[in-house]
Formats: C-alpha cells, sequence, structure tokens
DNA sequence: TATGGCTTGGACAACGTTGTCACAATAGCG
DNA sequence: CGCTATTGTGACAACGTTGTCCAAGCCATA
C-alpha cells in the first residue's frame, strides 16, 4: 500500500481510503490510486485489515461429519448460498464423528475468529467451547443438540417421524419389522429407535432385540443383514431403515431375493423414486434444516442477544417406488 | 497475549514461545503460561499470526460451481482430506457458473491470502489471475482447463470416453442416436459431444443435429426431450446423455414408456446400479481428479517451481443396471 | 581467573491495514 | 475582512503476533 501510495503521490491514508471506497476523496486522487494499484497489482490483505479493524472476518466455519455424504453437501451449499448472500466466505470442515477431531477442528476456527460457527455435532461434551460463546462467538448447533452448552440448536422431529412411519407398518398388519441402524452411539439414531418402540408399544407389537440390528455402515452390511434375518424361522414382514446409506442396501438385498417385505426408510433420497422395489420414506427438507440454522447464525451475528433457541422441523411420510411385478 | 504474560509473570515473548511450543524455555515457566492461557481463556489470533509470519496461513481455497451436486461434494471431501493432512483448512465457494461471481470469489480468496487455489473454472479467461500468480499464489485447475493462463491442470478424458462410448452403441448398430447435452457452453459437454462424432464419423453414421438436444438442464427437460424424440417418425434406437442428472430423467421416461431404447451416460453414480433400466455409463474416479490436483497443489505450495503440468485421467465404460424384463 | 559458548528471557520493531486526530484549503457568512 | 463550517489530506498509533537482536546467567574450558 506504501508502494501504491508513492506510485500515486499521495498518502498511505487515501489509497486505504480509496480502496474502501470511502468518502471525500477527490476523484481525481481516485484516479491517481486505481492507476497505481493497477499497476503494482496491489491486492487488499483482508488478514491484515481485520486484524486492524477488530470485528469482523466476513468468515463462518462449517463443521459436519463427512461433506462427500449428500445429507451434508445440501447442508453445505445451503449454508454457502446464505452465507454469499451476506457477503462472508464459508470454511468447510469434515470431523469423520471423530469427537476429539472435532475439538481440534472448532478449536482451529476460533484461532481464526470466524464471524460465527454452523456445527454438526460429532461429540457429547462442547463445553470447551463456552469460553469462546461468552466471549461472543456465535454459534448454532444443526441436526443433533450439543452436549453441555445452552446454544443455539435447529433439530429434526427424528422421534415423530419415525413413530409415524412405523405406525403405518403396524396399522397394515406387521409386526415382525427388522430395524436396521448405524450406530446407536449417534443422536439421531436413538431418536429414531425411540420413535420406533413408541409406536410398537401401544399397538402391543413386542420390541424384539434380535430384529434390531446396530452397526451397519454400509449398503452391503445392510444387504448382509437383511439375508440373515429373512433367513431366520420368523423372517420380518417389514424393514425399518434408520439412514438412507442403510436403505440403498436394502432395497438390493430385497430386490434381489424377489422378497415382498414392506420397506420403510428414514430420510428420502433423490432416487427414490427410480427405486425397483416399492418404499415408504420418512422425508424432511434438508435444505430448510440448513436454512434455518444459518439465517439463525446470521441473526445472532448481526446482534440478536436474545435467549438461545431450539427449533424442531417437522418430517413426513412419502410412499415411493415403482411397484414390484 | 500481554494479559497472560502479566498473568503468569513472564514476557510477552516467552509467551509467544511456548503457545508455539517453541524449545528453550522453563519447564516452571511453560507451567505458569499455561496456567494463565487456561484461567484467562486466551486463544491464538492465527490472523495476527499469519500477518506477522508472513508466508502461510494454512488455509486453500477451493471454486466449484455447485457444493451440493454430488460430484462437487466429492471433489470437496477429497481436497478437505487432502487438505487436513497438511494441517491447512477449507474455503469452498461456488461459481454457479456465474464467471462474474468467479472472478469476484477468487479475489476475495487471493485477498485473503489464501496458500493455494483449486479452482472448477467457470469462465472461459484466467488472465486476472496472471499477477495472483506471478505473485506466487499457487493454482491448480481441475475438471476444466483455465483460459488464458498457463497453469497446473488435472483433466477428464471426456473425449476418449465419448468416443469408446458412442462406438460400442455404433457397433451394436445403432444409427440414430439422440444425444441430450446441459450446455455447449461448458468444457466438458463440448468434449464430449467431440467424442460422440468421433465415433460417428468413420462409421459413417451421419451427425443429425435433429437428434441433439442443448439446454437440458434438469431431469425433468431430458425427459420432456426423449419423448419429444421418441415421438417422431423415425425415433432414436439409443441415446447419449451428457451427464447423469440428464441421464436420471432419460431413465426415468425409458422406463416409463416400456421403451427398448439403449442408454449411454457420462458419469457413473451410486443408484446406477439399481436403475431399473439398463444402461452403460462412462465412468471415472472423482476422487482421483480431486486428488491429483490437490496433490499436486501441495506440492507447489512446498515449493515445487517446476513447469506447468496437465494431468489427463482415464475413463471407463462400465454396464450397468437391471436388464427389463 | 579469564574466555567462550550455551541457555533463557526480554525489548523492540515489523507484518499491512485502518481509526483517530489534526491540519490545510476552500467556501459561506455576517 | 475575519470568522466559522466544511471538505480533503496526512501523520501516527494500534490491532496481536513473531523475528531479530541483545543481555544476563550459567557452565566448561584454557
Amino acid at each position: 500500500m506504501t508502494d501504491v501510495a508513492a506510485r500515486a503521490k499521495v498518502s498511505l491514508k487515501t489509497v486505504s481510503r480509496v480502496v474502501n471506497n470511502a468518502p471525500h476523496v477527490q476523484p481525481e486522487l481516485v484516479e491517481r490510486v486505481l492507476a497505481a494499484v493497477a499497476e503494482l497489482g496491489f491486492r487488499r490483505n483482508l488478514l491484515a485489515s481485520s486484524l486492524r479493524s477488530g470485528q469482523t472476518t466476513a468468515t463462518i466455519g462449517l463443521l459436519i461429519e463427512e461433506i462427500a455424504n449428500p445429507f451434508y453437501a445440501t447442508i453445505a451449499g445451503t449454508a454457502a448460498e446464505i452465507a454469499r448472500q451476506h457477503d462472508t466466505m464459508l470454511i468447510i470442515a469434515s470431523s469423520e464423528e471423530d469427537p476429539g477431531r472435532e475439538r481440534q477442528l472448532l478449536r482451529d476456527m476460533c484461532a481464526r475468529r470466524v464471524d460465527g460457527l454452523l456445527v454438526v455435532p460429532a461429540g457429547d461434551d462442547h463445553s470447551f467451547l463456552r469460553a469462546e460463546v461468552e466471549l461472543g462467538t456465535p454459534m448454532v448447533f444443526l441436526d443433533r443438540p450439543a452436549g453441555g452448552l445452552l446454544a443455539d440448536t435447529v433439530l429434526l422431529d427424528n422421534r415423530g417421524g419415525a413413530l409415524a412411519g412405523v405406525r403405518r407398518l403396524v396399522e397394515a398388519g406387521h409386526r415382525r419389522i427388522g430395524i436396521l441402524l448405524d450406530s446407536i452411539g449417534v443422536y439421531t439414531m436413538r431418536e429414531r429407535l425411540d420413535g420406533a418402540q413408541d409406536a410398537l408399544a401401544p399397538a402391543g407389537v413386542p420390541y424384539d432385540t434380535r430384529l434390531v440390528r446396530d452397526g451397519v455402515r454400509d449398503p452391503a452390511a445392510a444387504a448382509r443383514a437383511v439375508a440373515e434375518m429373512l433367513e431366520r424361522p420368523d423372517p420380518p414382514t417389514a424393514f425399518f431403515s434408520l439412514n438412507n446409506r442403510i436403505t440403498l442396501g436394502v432395497i438390493e438385498e430385497l430386490h434381489r431375493r424377489g422378497s415382498d417385505a414392506a420397506l420403510l426408510g428414514f430420510d428420502d433420497f433423490d432416487m427414490a423414486r427410480l427405486s425397483p422395489y416399492p418404499l415408504t420414506v420418512i422425508a424432511y427438507d434438508t435444505r430448510e434444516l440448513a436454512r434455518a440454522a444459518a439465517e439463525l447464525l446470521f441473526r445472532r451475528i448481526g446482534g440478536d442477544r436474545s435467549w438461545p433457541r431450539t427449533i424442531v422441523l417437522p418430517t413426513e411420510l412419502v410412499t415411493r417406488g415403482v411397484p414390484p411385478r
């Protein structure tokens, strides 16, 4: 900037004024400065700028589990879009469900002085963020609640959605329902399982733990679990898969076997409509989830100091798929 | 930091040494400093740190077209993973195919002094980045080449893939092939179309522009285009869809009509295997594309000043899908 | 004992920017 | 004509950190 000033034969401050579009600079000087900027290829250093002016870096952090997963990709896309509306850049990092890594990444983002944080929690203790919150960094948790920290949160109605879906299965007469889940350690899985139990109990359907498979991490594992259950003496007549990765594997296996078991899946997905096997899904609006969280965050960044809020978004039961022949 | 120094009764510099794990500090003093850091909730300001120390911000920028698209989400995930291996954060932004926005976002990233840039170009003139390149910011372009700028580039063999795929259709006896593409303005689409022509010409199959539809932006448009073409007096016996969004719509329409047209699609996708309609896809390894680009970028950041390189990754013809009955 | 090296701590400036303040030049007023 | 506003410009310090340099203390060696 000093070089630009010298070249344009003005003071440092005038250059600063020009690059910040500040008023009260003669048009002629503006010309000279802009010419010098162009000639020297000067580019403002935003690091120094936000260091000096203090408050804002025009950056927010987004912490998710895994970027490549379409659910999180949708969240990231929506967050980026809303960030852009506020002329803000987005730093994205994946925790890969590792609390230690989550902690390190969040600390790093804070050290970079992000204006706010959007977090899909991996761990269950976020008290280490308390100092940061008190220091004034706004943060909003989404999809899962923070642990040990009172903070803004946007959730889905996991329990209600599972309740409605499983109730439909029960009402259709199913009494042996195979349930497949990723990991009981994850909040959303626990909620969905609870919702299923909420539907089974009042209908007098026993909750048979032999029909519940934890640790189903990918489509192949889901297919194997389905195969095993179907080979039991009294196989399930319906399956409830607790996320879309699992649903994929279940569809494949049921289709392969020409089974006529009913299928209920949590999470809708793009290609559900192309499924060769009929299925009902518990759908929700991922974009809305991200939008609600991001907009709340920017309200906080804008100075909203009201009491932390929890928003729960509804789910919807959708029947999809091509009927089997 | 001054407060921490006061509290620990040491000098500012000693605190700096401790938080940077620098050697030559008495263990007792380290204790005192860390205690003060904890009590005061001190957190290093990385902005100031990289401002002072000059060179590195431990941040790279990734510019893509649209985060929520699985192709770009995969790229982002891979880039984030490799960035993490280098203890680097990732700033992601979407250009939404808008050259003006691309320019603004890249400028902004440069102003934030990213250590390097990973760019899927939207525009066709990137000469505005020349100053930045000369200033020493490494950048690698992927999926599409940069315009008016000699730079590292990682591409797919779009033309070769399309050639191989269409050749297979021609060899199977197809002479009327409907081709659907997003936008002729996009580099990859042009290359794929050229590849198709490369296969048609030597086989003596005329290139009938009435069988080529540009501007097919979403599955619904693809379905409509297929419907129209099939209602012509001499309908195509095969379709070549130039990206996976289009392929989805084509599958749906062909399946709905019970058509027996052959289908070739550029881009593989997760659920291709579940397609109710048989299809052949031109597949490639998106992760490999991103990995090659990111690793090249970090080699540049690490000081590799060799001549800019262009890497072209191969594609593969894969037959997928459930045969129609 | 003198000399030199090594370890440890501290003073100071600098990174690139902007806020504060002061001053100069011009215009408007009585 | 002198006075105050108003506008345009610049000197300077400060943001939070770290590199450079120096000094003091200690030990080992000559």
